[in-house]
DNA sequence: CTCTCATCTTGACGTTGACAAGTTAGAAAC
DNA sequence: GTTTCTAACTTGTCAACGTCAAGATGAGAG
């Protein structure tokens, strides 16, 4: 299968709202896709539900993506683009400096809430093709921005490219706010569908992330981004 | 299909244990569904395969579990069933009242490791019948037993029937530990297939909950089991 | 021995992912 | 401006799946 990816559309101008017959169908399929996972969850997810929402037939989004797997990779792909930009978003408004990593980790929590299905299939790495090149780069840059800020928050030095975490700290970070947006979203600590639920826990997780922080902070002092 | 295919006869040998009308059929759909998700992981997970191991037509499962959602809940609620084991054993074997919290914690992470699709399963809510007895009462049980360590050594008094918790320090842990769980079976932290590489990522477990703990331990004094 | 009914089988239906072959239309070549 | 080329998309097909309905069977009760 050959999964090219055009980037200049072939129609000059496609017309508002969908790309027909010749439009970016890797991007209506990709939005079809999110939409069709918010709605039904991965479970209720398929390949032709994907393509009839983008008006094209059943074997369509085979040209562009091979098989399902290729366009949940792609989800996933955007999802650690959102991911990023959020925690991005999240470190710049966050005025002290000692809070950074917190507010990182309470935006990580929230994109999870807010993307339920499309975090739960970026983490599911038995649906998805580690080979795309897309997938790989956003996973890293989000990891990498969570990296820069634990670095500058506890002034240490870390090595961005380290394939794996060898750190203790660094993983206890992690993995505490891995493990409180996976049991968030999967329904472990309450309902969390309404805004309001939503909001509630994202202030739980300040308060445990916060909490786990107090006593591991103090080591050294903290450098700029 | 006239060509009668029966491996074993309609019932070779009356095993004791259950009176085998054509065999305890829902304890081996639930030990055929559990290594079906172990070969070909919960995406690879269909009924009729179940069925087809267990010796049985296509539509038996459904007599005992209705859809594949009931099956995969019991296997679920077996799953919480062996956590919770594990988890007392863990507590039994460790000498140190204060690593108590670490032993389960370590077994929590090695089940997952161990039982890596079935654990995936017991997480997604999605896929779950939740009005299931079993399962609800196996899950409660499991969590029972984190609280129960959790209070006897950090010597405080935890309501153990609470519907969700409450004290960020006890969810913490819980995350923490979640946490640490989901990203190694994820692959997150690297391989995790061979004995070796699950006894390595046990005992980076050990490590990042001990590094986590040594801050927070000393509150009250501890009770004993 | 006969009856009975939970258990299991057979067969069918609609849906899915994937593949193969055919069609279409934009753009390049002439 | 016509032809040609080719990626993009359609149509048709297949095996496998989950589920349902109806039929078969056999173990235990009477």
């Amino acid at each position: 299968m050959k999964a090219k990816k055009k980037k200049p559309a072939r129609r000059p101008a496609p017309q508002r709202g969908k790309a027909y017959h010749h439009g970016d169908l890797a991007a209506a399929l990709i939005e079809a896709a999110e939409a069709v996972l918010t709605e039904r969850g991965l479970e209720g997810f398929t390949l032709r539900e994907c393509a009839r929402r983008a008006g094209v037939s059943h074997a369509a989004p085979a040209h562009h993506f091979g098989d399902a797997r290729g366009l949940l990779t792609e989800v996933a792909a955007v999802g650690f683009e959102r991911l990023t930009e959020a925690q991005i978003r999240a470190r710049e408004a966050e005025p002290k400096l000692q809070n950074l990593l917190l507010a990182t980790g309470v935006a990580y929590v929230g994109f999870a809430l807010t993307h339920p299905a499309q975090f739960q299939v970026m983490f599911q790495s038995g649906l998805l093709d580690h080979s795309n090149q897309r997938f790989v780069a956003a996973g890293r840059r989000a990891f990498g921005v969570y990296l820069e800020t634990y670095s500058a928050v506890h002034g240490i030095r870390i090595d961005p490219d380290a394939e794996k975490v060898s750190d203790p700290s660094v993983l206890r970070q992690w993995a505490l706010v891995h493990g409180f947006a996976t049991l968030a979203v999967q329904g472990q600590l309450g309902p969390n569908h309404s805004a309001a639920e939503i909001a509630g826990l994202r202030g739980f997780a300040w308060i445990v992330l916060e909490n786990a922080q107090k006593h591991s902070l103090p080591r050294g002092s903290a450098s700029k981004l």
